[in-house]
Order: structure tokens, then C-alpha cells, then sequence
DNA sequence: TACTAACATCGTTTATCGACGATAAACGAA
DNA sequence: TTCGTTTATCGTCGATAAACGATGTTAGTA
């Protein structure tokens, strides 16, 4: 209940990892990031061939992963050089690993529902 | 290039994760997730008044959670017993902790674009 | 200058999301 | 059976997302 001080800096977080994860959230991005992932070096635009999709659309979806900062680009010659960053999933990952711990020591079965009050 | 025979088995991988990605692309579902994490134990419409929302757009947004097999409801007397359900999360988890772990080790700086070809 | 290559952006169409109020469904209790 | 409580579903709306082709931008090269 209220708890003002700390709501609207739980709020940001809130939005923040959201955010990171609506990035994943389209199968095309997420083998944007595999893709991105099984090369260390940079690509250009190999990902259009990769993925499938018309070139405008595939630029949208890695504009949408840079804005998020999953992934960044640089200015390379005619091409783009796009890698991973890290970074910018670590605000979900640590989520997911308070989730899945938590899940590993507490939550053994179903957990006992307080039907109390 | 090609790979066909691996191609249809990674892109169920990919919408899966993906899944996961969207069922958490909401600040409202990262607040229930929080909330259902920080009591183990189950609770039931508390999370209405958590989320600060309509009972039926929370109601939506525990429907989206658990197909996404993010959390579990049990039915528990009038109430319904939510509860988290880590290993809905590990697809997810699993990409994320191989991106972080390939960003500490080989991804130092940007990295060298082959601009070769 | 003109041409080409590699991405980005624009504009449009279609689909999905998010929120709400209203209503239904389930069920224990009176 | 009737009532009250809790959750789910329905219908609708505006907003956003996704996809594409067409066009724009930038920069190297002839």
C-alpha cells in the first residue's frame, strides 16, 4: 500500500525492463540477436539475407533493437557494423535470475495459499 | 546459408522465446511478476489493487502471463491462487545469459568489422 | 557529374495491443 | 434458491506494431 518514495523509481525500472523485453518480443529480433550472436565480428547487411524479411522491414526491427540498446551500430564504409550489447539486456537478465532463483529455493511445490484474513 | 534442417526446429526456438519476450513486454505484467516474486505465498485479486488498474485489464494481463506459462493460477475458493512459474522463463533466461557470458569474453570493445569481401 | 551500393525513412495498409465498463460464470454461505 | 464475492470474458475504442514498396540519403567509384 502507498509506498510513494519508492513507486516511482520501481515505476522507471518497470518500464525500463518492459521496454528491453518488447525488443525481444518478435521472433524476427530474436534471430536478429542469435545471428548476432554466433558471429563476434560485425555484419552488414547479411542479416536481411538471414532473416528473410523485405530490407525496410529488417531495418526497422534493428532500429527498434538499437533503441532499446540491445544492439548498437557503427558507421562503417557503406555498410553498417552491428554487434550486441550486452548491456542493455542486464536490466531483464537480472530479473529473470531474482526470478529463477527465488523459483529454486522457495517454490518447491505450489506454495501454500494463506487463505487466512 | 540454408541449414533447412536445423531452420524450422530454431525458429520454433526463436517464437518461443520470443513469447516469453512479449508476455513480459508490459510494465503492468513486470510489476505483477515483482509483486508475485516478492510473496512466495499466493494471493489473489491483492494484485488489482497492487497494479492501480481495471480488474479486468489485470485480469488480462494474468491471462497473457500464464499462457505464456510465466505464472500459474491455482483455483483456490472464490479466490485463484497465482503463482510464479520459473522454468516458463528459462527460454528466455538461456539466450540471455549466453549473450552476457559471449559479451564478457570475446566482445571487449566494438569489435573489427571485416570490411574485407 | 553520373552511377552504384548499403541503409534509413516515408507512407500506407492490416493486425494486434491495452484499457475500460458491462456482464457472465463459478461457488461458498445464508 | 438467492446473495455476495471473485475472477473471466465480451465488446469497443484509440493507439501501436508489423510489413511492404517506394523514395531518400550518404559515400565511394568511374
Amino acid at each position: 500500500m502507498s509506498a510513494s518514495t519508492t513507486n516511482s523509481i520501481e515505476a522507471a525500472e518497470e518500464v525500463t525492463v518492459a521496454n528491453v523485453a518488447r525488443a525481444l518480443a518478435h521472433p524476427a529480433r530474436i534471430r536478429i540477436v542469435r545471428f548476432l550472436l554466433s558471429r563476434k565480428n560485425c555484419i552488414g547487411g547479411d542479416i536481411v539475407e538471414e532473416i528473410g524479411l523485405a530490407q525496410s522491414t529488417v531495418s526497422e526491427h534493428l532500429r527498434i533493437l538499437k533503441a532499446a540498446g540491445v544492439v548498437s551500430g557503427e558507421i562503417e564504409r557503406p555498410r553498417i557494423c552491428y554487434s550486441l550489447n550486452p548491456a542493455g539486456l542486464a536490466p531483464l537478465a537480472e530479473l529473470l535470475r531474482e526470478v529463477l532463483e527465488t523459483g529454486d529455493e522457495a517454490r518447491t511445490d505450489h506454495a501454500q495459499c494463506e487463505p487466512g484474513s
